[in-house]
This record gives structure tokens, sequence and C-alpha cells, in this order.
DNA sequence: CTGAAAGCGCTAACAA
DNA sequence: TTGTTAGCGCTTTCAG
């Protein structure tokens, strides 16, 4: 059993040519029944397995699909690592991951590789490339999927709504009664941040509300953060009742400035994060939060994948955009809503 | 550019053969340098990368390893498959990842399918083979690291130290003068659980103590059952001064145990967990415990197989087990100990 | 220093 | 219903 057993010495064994044998295994074309056993026998006396490489040589197809993300350890990415696994390895498909750090050299090497390696398909969670970096990588010869809009209508595109998410969480609050909601989003100019803090001021608009300028502040996406921000706003002229913040961390951050500040959560004020890690539930009290769909967008993105690779209905066809809706969480660190009438996100909650 | 540039292309536009191509692009053998330069030039002209399939085909490595896990949306895993990529990476190596679910017949499925693609080495955290299927589907064709002793030693191992860092906690509380410890373990015959109770078990005999009857209690791992098993030790006649717990989300059960029970922490009780997940830094009071060094087991993993597949030193040696130390991490569950004197594990602190 | 030719293991025309 | 032949794009003897 050093060797492997190859499709010439299954046909000798069965007295047949490697034709026959490459179509007794894939169904391609009629075999006897006769012929089709004695092959069967000898596959299994051999115990030969194609090899997928030289099967991959003529076929032109891998059936491996490329994952790039920033860091495979952030715990947002293996849920969107599990969502395209599932949605591939029932098709035979395999996933290739890679690392990037978020580093431009390290996005264009991986990328370059994969292409090289002829993989079928490519989810790429771009920090540092642009639509000409993927022409003059790719070139189209691998259909990919993106994470953020990148101005072309080259690739598929799987997004989440931000914004929308945003203005469930404000509604959710503004329903519970609760009018003065600060906002903490991150860096200015970091997409998702903003993107979460314009559908906060949407729901507030449409409430015919206007955000106190002084509510509005910024973190850097750190617990620490959080907890230095909402503690200036506590210890300001007029605390808000409530802060809205663009992540979990800093949302937690929120919960220690309130406790340190003797301030009670919801009571006194109430704390929306964003994400929905895993702390969130376990904190206490624990975290309403607006739940990103990180297995969705990795099953969806596999989706259009498939339909793109296996030559199927979509695959000469424009780019498309998913939208992916996010999820209401909600748990202890908001009041509960009084009425269960005019909630705007019908099945959303946990 | 819809077409790629094979090595064949190159040749014509440089005027050379495909030998010298290859040849130029591998450094296998000296060139003239106006040759060299021609080729160089061609390369870049057609933007020509070397198809990878075909150079597996005759070279028979494929630059890539398998790592089978039962749930890459694990937090433990990502951390594994990071270390993985880390180690690999830097030496052309490609990570492909498969969740098992723990399944019997998925794990078969997963290893059979990448040993057909010829992967150059596996990282396995298996939950139902057994030796004998690796002998079946592998056949030591493909160097293999395991995570579980599976009674051979055909492949090389590498495992943490549960029962030293069952140790490491228990003296450390011991070093604080906290005596009466209880321990939660998992269910009973489960590996890791029972592990780190014989540790505990050892110390606590070190010192010349025994643990109470009653003071030793199971629970499933889950944040639930950790708050229950506790509210009951709490509960009972004599309660612990302490508790460590097989694992952190029953030891954040515990936190709320204590909370619910009015017992302060760590002043009433202490509380140590297992496997410094996320949130254990990130609940109140932050959780001290026992760090898995899954980022490490990853990178190990990784060098064990690069030595074997670059038929390098340990090529044709016998199997290797790689024992990884934990780490202990004290944080606010615990009290300080008094002196820094005694403290049996030297380097170990967070 | 360079090339011609063989072949990795498979599948897909093309023939019978 | 089956077989023969030709490659897929590379690397590597073997010969100059």
């Amino acid at each position: 059993m050093r060797e492997r057993a190859t499709i010439k010495d299954v046909a000798a064994r069965a007295g047949v040519s490697t034709t026959t044998v490459s179509h007794v295994l894939s169904g391609q074309r009629p075999v006897s029944a006769a012929t089709a056993e004695r092959v069967r026998q000898a596959v299994a006396e051999t115990g030969y397995r194609p090899a997928a490489i030289a099967r991959s040589m003529r076929t032109r197809r891998t059936e491996t699909v490329a994952l790039i993300v920033p860091d495979i350890a952030n715990p947002f990415y293996p849920a969107v690592a599990r969502g395209l696994h599932d949605a591939l390895v029932g098709h035979g498909y395999r996933t290739l991951i890679g690392s990037t750090d978020g580093d431009r050299a390290a996005e264009l090497g991986f990328l370059d590789d994969v292409v090289a390696r002829s993989v079928d398909g490519i989810v790429l969670f771009g920090h540092s490339l642009d639509a000409e970096d993927l022409r003059t990588v790719v070139g189209g010869r691998v259909p990919i999927v993106l994470s953020s809009d990148l101005g072309t209508t080259e690739h598929d595109l799987v997004v989440v709504d931000d914004v929308e998410g945003a203005e469930a969480a404000t509604a959710h609050l503004l329903a519970a009664g609760v009018t003065d909601i600060a906002f903490l989003s991150g860096p200015k100019g970091l997409g998702p941040g903003d993107w979460r803090l314009s559908g906060y001021l949407r729901a507030l608009g449409a409430a015919g509300l206007a955000a106190a300028e002084d509510h509005l502040v910024r973190g850097d996406y750190t617990v620490e953060s959080g907890r230095l921000a909402v503690g200036h706003l506590l210890a300001g002229g007029a605390p808000p009742r409530a802060v809205i913040c663009a992540n979990d961390l800093m949302a937690i951050g929120a919960l220690r400035a309130a406790h340190e500040a003797g301030v009670a959560v919801p009571d006194g004020l109430a704390v929306v994060g964003f994400d929905d890690i895993d702390a969130a539930a376990l904190v206490r009290p624990a975290l309403t939060t607006v739940a990103l769909p990180a297995y969705e967008i990795g099953r969806r993105s596999g989706e259009l994948l498939l339909a793109r690779m296996s030559g199927g209905p979509s695959a000469g066809e424009p780019a498309r955009e998913e939208v992916l809706p996010t999820r209401l969480v909600v748990r202890e660190s908001t009041p509960p809503v009084a009425a269960a009438a005019g909630e705007p996100n019908g099945g959303k909650q946990a």
C-alpha cells in the first residue's frame, strides 16, 4: 500500500481500457453491467481513488474556493468560513483559507497564489485592494464575491445592511420610551461605524427627533475607548438615557462606565451594541445588540459562487448585490418595550 | 487577458525552450544572464504565472496542508488555524480547512478527499477515528499531526498539558491561602475534563490535602450547568472557598451562582476557569483561567509537518510527541497571592 | 549553457 | 458498448 493505484492498474486488473474505468466512475457514458461490475471489483481491490490533480489538469476545475480574510482568528470570520463551508461542502468543494492582516502585499500575494492554483472561486474580504488590482491579478478568470463595494459591477457583492440595523436599534429604544440616545461610533471615515451612525440619525429624524451634538462621540472599537467615551458622557451636563455603540466591545466598555458611575443599566442608561460576539450574552447585564449575519454572509457567498462556477443559470449574468439584514437581539441592557404594537421590525428579536 | 499565458508562450516570445524558462524561474540550473533577462522580459510582458496544478502533477507536491476540525466556528480552532497558517505561509503552503462536526463519516470523507487531492500534510482534530482508520484511508502516504493520542506511534502528536495546567491553578489558590477548593469537571469519561481533574487532585495531594468528596462535581461545559452545580455547592452544608471549573463557560456560570447567592468573588469564593475564551477577560470580575495555547498548537503542528514534508531532518524519524504547556492567566476572580515567593510556576502568569 | 522528448494520471474527442 | 489517441502545462532526465 505504499504506492497508490492509478487508473491504469485498475484498467489492467479489470481487463478494460482506462477510458472505461473513467466512465464507470463518472457515469459519463453507458457501460455494460458486467463490465461495470468488474471495474468496481478492481477499484475495491486496489483501493483506487482518482488523483484529483490529474483530473483537475484535464477538466480545468479544482473544486476549491479560496476564502481571503484579514484574520481567521477574529471571531467574525470563522462564522463566515463555516457558512461558506456548509454551502459548498455538499457540492464537493473545499475551502482554502488565508489570513492577510489587511496587509496589501499579503492580499495581493494570496490572491495571486490562489489564481495560480486555479481555484474555482474566491470570497474576498479585502482591506486595501481596489477594482484595478482585481483586474490585474485575477483578470476575470475566476468568479469573485466581494464583501465591500469597490465601485464596479464586475463582481458579486454580499454586504450587511448596517444602516437598517442601526435604525432598528434606535427604533427599539424609541419604542421603549427612550428618546435621549447617544451614539458611539468608530474612528472617522471607517466604513461600518459611519453607516451605523447614519442609520441612527435617520431613525431619529423619522421620529422627528434630532441628535444632540454632544451625544455623538467616537471610539476606536476597544472596550477601553467605550468605557472612556461613555464615562465622559455620563459625567457631562446632560447625560443621555441610552447609548448605541458601533460594536460590542465598546458597548461592554459602556457597561463598565455605567457601573463605575453608579448608573443602573438599563434603567439609568440603556446600552446597545453591534456584532453579537459571544461575550455579549455572557456579560452582565447581557447585551442587547445588532447581530451581524456572519454565517449567512458565508453561505450566501458560497451560493453565488456555486451558481457562477457550475456554469449554472447566473453564469454569464451581471453581478449581483446581496444586502443581508441584521437582527436585533434583545437582552437585558435595554428596557422592555411597553406594548407589542408598533415594533417596526417584525421577526427580528431573538 | 482572457486566457492565461503558458510556459510555451513565454518560451516562444523569449526565443528559448520551455526548459530554459522553467530553469530561469526555479534557478535549478545556471542560465546565461542575457537569456535569463530575455525570459524575465517575456514573463513580465505576458503576465505569466506557472500553473500550480501542472507543476504539482510533475513534482507530486501541492504545497497544501489540510486542517480537519470539528467546527471552525468554535473559537478554539480559528486560533489553531491561525497558528498553522503562520507557520506555513512563509514556506509557500496554503491551508485547506474542513469542519466535520465530529461526525465519523464526515471525518472519513474529508480525510479521503484531501488524500485524493494529494495534500502534503494533515493536521487532524478527530473525534471518532482510530489508528486503523488512518491506516486505511491515508496509509502512511501523507504525514499527519494528531491532537489526541490514538495509541500508535505512527503519527506526530501535539497535545496540551491539562494535568499540569490544573496543578498550576490549584497551586495558585493554595499559595493565596485558599485550601478548600472544589472542582467542577465535565461529563464522566470525556478526555480533558478528567485530565484536569487529576491535575487538581495531584496538586492537592502534593500539599498533603485531600478533596472533599462532595466538592467534586460535574457539569456539561455550559454556563447553565456551571451555575447550577456551583449554586448547589454554595447552598450545601460546607461550601468551598474556591472552585476550579474545567472550562470558562462553566466558570462564568459559577460567577453567576456566586452573585445570586450573595457571595463575593473572589473573597467569598474564588473562581478559576479553563480555556481563556475572549469572554473571560470581559466578564466581571474578570476570570482567572488556565489558557490553552491554541495558536501555539497550530504553529507547532505546522512546524512538525514542515520538517516531514520538506524531507527535512525529521523526515524518516519516529513520531514525536509534543506536550505544550498551559498558562495561568491571573485576573480578578482569585485573591492575590500574599508573597511573590513559593510560586512553583515561574513564568506562567499573564 | 541549452534543447528535445518523455511523462505525471487523468478525461475527452474520435473511431470502431 | 468499448478502445485508441491526444493532450492538459509543467519539470526533468538525457543529450548535446
